[in-house]
DNA sequence: TAGATTGTTAATCGATTAACAATC
DNA sequence: TAGATTGTTAATCGATTAACAATC
């Protein structure tokens, strides 16, 4: 019912419990059950019923009254809906100790993503091996991109450098950034950009940590 | 007025912003400025300047109206806030490549985090250097935890041993666990978990990019 | 059938944003 | 003083949770 044809997005909460959803259940179809009810998830994941159904009915599953869902069939649905059962290939820019370890981390292959090569500036880094993958010049990134149809950047590059990097990538072609820079990155509205702040989460940490050991 | 005398605790949304400001502020300040008003932070992070306001208020900073707040003062009041002006000592488990690179990444140093020493439970990995320091076996973590006063665990083992990893720093007298294993941690109510789920943030990313080449 | 569970509509809750008085 | 900015109270918005009818 919407005169463009788009439908509403997804929240982002939702979006970010499909995975933790799908974890619990692959390991309950892999230990040989056939179907699940919303309250056996909750009681897992301490995850409001209510809550939990809403969030699956978005990748488009039916469940059965009494019954509760196809456990093939919702994981099945979870991974499509999220894009893991497809793999597209992305360009990392900066191989340091973060970007060779996600070069290296050959789980995300499973997970809809594949790190093709990897780049960087530093000319001592050029031409390395990471992981069986040659670092090229980060000169290369947009060329390369557009030629191998890559559409997915990561960035983890210090924090000065990442906007930089982000516009290689922008003109490039590559349409969704995740971006480990502790920093706010500019693009177009059509480029999609996904922080994963790592000092955000260690600030929080930290902060709750002094909080409780002061107060307990 | 409360009467366990307890601060309500600080919303998860603020605390995750402030080591964005906390980023933009410093790049400021490097830059000599000596005061910068919510509206100079909203134009360049595209926050709502009352936002910004009652984010920085926790810190319990205050402003001068119609100048802004004193730079010097507000990065210190949000580093002290976020415990970034203190060191903790922390423990990790798990010496993959996700771990290795944590150790590895010397910047934490500086915000209020030091890896002390990896352990891990595969003998092929034990008693090898990573990045300086020696691969413990895993089970020699609780005693060293109490020993050494660490209260900070980080686990990047892979997800079935998580739980497992997270009971034995529990059992260290370990009170705050930074997760990236992609499952839900069981830990006592005083003990804080965080997670890092890599695999929310390229779902979202994946899905996003889908609707938008499939709707652009 | 009775009971459990789904799917959906309504109520609640918390976070964001708007309005505005206080202040330098 | 006038104007800009803070700090705070009120309104809005969106996400979570509760209520309940539909269904197997």
């Amino acid at each position: 019912m919407n005169l463009k044809g788009h439908q509403r997005a997804v929240p982002e909460p939702t979006l970010r419990r499909l995975p933790v959803y799908h974890h619990m259940l692959r390991q309950c179809l892999d230990g040989g059950m056939e179907t699940v009810s919303c309250s056996q998830i909750a009681d897992e994941l301490h995850y409001d019923p209510t809550q939990i159904r809403k969030d699956l009915a978005v990748t488009g599953i039916k469940g059965r009254p009494k019954v509760g869902y196809d456990l093939a069939e919702l994981v099945d649905a979870v991974e499509t809906f999220l894009g893991w059962n497809s793999t597209r290939k992305a360009f990392l820019a900066g191989a340091g100790h973060l970007g060779s370890a996600l070069v290296g981390y050959g789980r995300f292959n499973r997970y809809g993503l594949e790190i093709v090569a990897a780049f960087d500036r530093d000319p001592a880094r050029i031409g390395r091996k990471v992981h069986d993958r040659e670092v090229l010049p980060i000169t290369k990134l947009p060329n390369l991109a557009r030629r191998m149809h890559v559409l997915i950047g990561i960035i983890t590059v210090p924090a000065p450098a990442a906007q930089e990097v982000a516009d290689l990538m922008v003109q490039g072609g590559i349409r969704a950034i995740w971006n480990f820079a502790p920093t706010r990155i500019e693009a177009p509205d059509d480029v999609i950009v996904q922080n994963e702040d790592l000092y955000a989460t260690l600030g929080v940490l930290l902060q709750r940590l002094n909080t409780t050991l002061r107060e307990g």
